[in-house]
DNA sequence: ATAAACCCTACTGGATTGGTCGAGTTTAGC
DNA sequence: GCTAAACTCGACCAATCCAGTAGGGTTTAT
């Protein structure tokens, strides 16, 4: 049930591109963005095309270029991304809603197996469809402010307490971790 | 997020074994449940081979021999077997419980994406680690009864509405289909 | 003009997937 | 004890995917 590293650093970018527009700063180089993520930098210069491409992500090209979110952070759901590059959810292809394939199964009618697998389906995209870039950014910044750290991509001058955020609403029924962190006000 | 045709034929075999326990049937020969399911009889050798080294199933060789699952199954959860041929079920190695590795990036501690995988990882985690091979092959019966099948490797003179089944306790706070059609004695 | 950035395509070594093949070894029944 | 029918075991294999590398081409600010 893995993510690849692709899809891992498609994420990481996309979220490290909503921290730089929480802070206040525009464009963020690929250079800049690998050595901070420790991802080699014409991977990733692979990987944010095709961000851009998807609609995700917008540049500026030529000398002091770079990149930034192309939708505010709250329209990119994590799903969509996974979805992008990583291709469907489902565990199994006869429970995928975006991408149904029929199994080799010679009963799915009477399949124990895929109502089961379809309850994980739902389990997994109950969560990514459900929560945004925007999300994952106020729990990314909520910590490090928490612990006083200066967030990365904060140009010169950035004060770490700056803009008290306004509280999101936490999604209805959820009770995983990121939904906690979301609704207190402490931690 | 997938999960191979390995792991998934795997269940499917210790679902019909199950079935077959269920229905009165004792052993069940590799070729004869290939040919049910429609899987390579060599490759489901293999995996029904490693089945049986990891104590799910035991063999009787020879002339007449075949394979039977080797505990009862309301103790074989799903969760084990997917960890056994599919490995970790996490998503990301950070947030793996049976096998954590540590990821690239540069501040795990304040990683939200790290928190939302967590989230995913406990949603998947707590539904194949809630559910047994005994609540499938239960739901998969409860299906076929209520469209009048006759469940496979039922011995000849098998009477389809036989033993009317417990009901067992549904999960608490689970809301998946499963649950569902476990809870209630419709459908 | 030049340097710094994004853009695009091709390639590649290694691992994984999804099998196949060919022989063992064990057992029931004649 | 022979034989057929089953499980057991190890090697092999083609294709695909993964995780990058490589090497330019194009655009833009100064």
């Amino acid at each position: 049930m893995k993510l690849s590293k692709k899809g891992e650093y498609a994420l990481r970018a996309l979220i490290d591109f909503g921290i730089a527009a929480e802070v206040g700063r525009d464009l963020v180089r690929t250079a800049e963005l690998a050595e901070k993520e420790k991802i080699p930098v014409k991977f990733l210069e692979q990987i944010v095309l095709q961000l851009k491409e998807a609609g995700f992500v917008e540049s500026q090209r030529g000398k002091f270029g770079g990149y930034r979110l192309a939708r505010r952070p709250e329209e990119i759901t994590i799903g969509a991304v996974v979805r992008l590059v990583d291709g469907p959810l489902a565990p199994i292809g006869c429970v995928s809603q975006s991408a149904y394939a029929a199994c080799t199964c010679p009963d799915e009618v009477h399949c124990g197996l895929r109502m089961l697998m379809l309850d994980v389906r739902n389990a997994i995209a109950g969560i990514l469809d459900r929560y945004t870039l925007g999300d994952v950014v106020e729990v990314t910044l909520r910590k490090l402010r928490r612990d006083g750290v200066v967030p990365p991509f904060a140009p010169s001058g950035y004060v770490v307490n700056a803009a008290p955020r306004s509280v999101p609403q936490p999604a209805a029924g959820a009770d995983g971790i990121v939904a906690q962190l979301l609704s207190s006000n402490l931690d």
